[in-house]
DNA sequence: GAAAACCGAGCGAACGCTCGATTTAATCTT
DNA sequence: AAGATTAAATCGAGCGTTCGCTCGGTTTTC
């Protein structure tokens, strides 16, 4: 699988999600028409998104998202009770369907090196596709208050788990090498969070989410497999 | 080297950083005497990163600083012109003796293999010993403006540089598999920033800053060494 | 007794948020 | 089908508060 097949087949799984979001914020939302809500969710969602991005949330303010989704302040607070609310809510949504889609990804019957590439593949792409919504989940989640970091952590540790699983499986069927699986994970999601917070540098570098992909990969397998994959034939050498 | 050992050597030559952002700052400090200002300066760093790492810069409000300080507002602006210029003060203080220190730990009679094990492991450390500001560093640069944002981006791959230019070196002398080194050096970074970022993650998995430097370099090892070292003695399995 | 350092009330601006007025959409009546 | 009625959605000036920052006055230092 690689980056653009991934998108055939994901994306539209992923778009829907503030439809999600009006379920889960039925109360705090006082206007009633679903369609309206979908649409107008979007907008905010996509406007705080993109001004957080240039300037950070805090530094938003309710006017900027009033123009930038040209709704008025009284529409805006039709759709949240508050601008930490607008937070957690954009904090909220996606996270479930990043974890489903993770947790989907996973094939019982295949090898757990086939499981550990699409999971991490799976991960990659989904950043690639959804960045600004990445970042900003990532960066804005320390201004969250005590409860809602917790649910945070609580979510990062489930998606950590996935991988754990997998690096166990591995080793029970004498695939992998007995490690520290948890480090081994929680060094995998560094790398792989990286690949979102730190894009100016793998563009100047002209890495695309495919050769990241592959030679993170390589990395891995070369550190965790007890039998050592043939060379690949194509080279990783810069120019 | 062990964290402990490195402390005792280094520690010190990084406390008194805010003399030298005395003399690079001369002009936006209205107070005279250099022991003055190098002593509040670091009271006003010390809340900073505090207060800037319990609720972000940007909620940091002035009075939250005069208070932790002690200080008056007026006091406080004798020592920086805004609070923008304190932001890039902090960015800015530090930054070159980091750049500095890594570069001073890299031996050049030693291999490219022991090379790389210091140049880490003085990374790690440094980043130990001085975690509030690392944290900020990362995530307030963000919220630089143009300028201090590009000074920043040159500072992190001249700091990128020192790494490719060892496992380059590694390579020339057939240690080293021929790689992206570039690559390679962004993917350790990625890893070396998580160790401040994801602090709490590390503390439950009962991961010294020791173990991870040791689990860390035996990946890289694993991935860039062209004769693998015997096994390690020690296990890095969980409990 | 200057000079240096510090103080903190107060300034204008911008903030999050509200609410009565207004516009738009949906439903009912004939 | 058109007008009347009701409900839903939007509007934006304005509220109280807090913000970054200043400056005339006071205290400390030498």
């Amino acid at each position: 699988m690689n980056y653009a097949e991934f998108k055939k087949i994901t994306v539209l799984h992923m778009k829907n999600n503030s439809q999600e979001a009006f379920t889960e914020n039925r109360k705090d939302i006082r206007v009633k028409k679903e369609k309206t809500v979908v649409k107008n969710l979007e907008r905010i969602f996509d406007a705080t998104l993109k001004i957080g991005n240039e300037k950070g949330f805090h530094a938003m303010s309710m006017r900027d998202l009033s123009e930038e989704t040209g709704l008025s302040m009284g529409a805006l607070y039709a759709y949240f009770s508050s601008k930490e609310n607008l937070m957690v809510m954009l904090q909220r949504n996606g996270r479930d369907s990043f974890q489903q889609i993770l947790e989907q990804s996973v094939d019982k019957d295949a090898s757990p090196l086939e499981n550990l590439r699409t999971v991490i593949k799976t991960h990659l792409f989904m950043s690639e596709a959804m960045q600004p919504r990445f970042y900003f989940t990532y960066m804005e989640g320390k201004n969250l208050n005590k409860v809602e970091k917790k649910v945070a952590v609580e979510h990062e540790l489930l998606s950590d788990g996935i991988l754990v699983k997998i690096l166990q499986e591995g080793q029970k069927q004498g695939i992998f090498k007995p490690q520290n699986h948890s480090l081994t994970t929680a060094l995998i999601k560094a790398t792989l969070n990286d690949w979102y917070l730190k894009r100016w540098k793998y563009a100047k570098l002209n890495v695309s989410v495919d050769d990241f992909a592959e030679y993170l990969l390589s990395i891995i397998e070369a550190f965790c497999l007890i039998q050592p994959l043939p060379e690949n034939t194509q080279s990783h050498q810069a120019g």
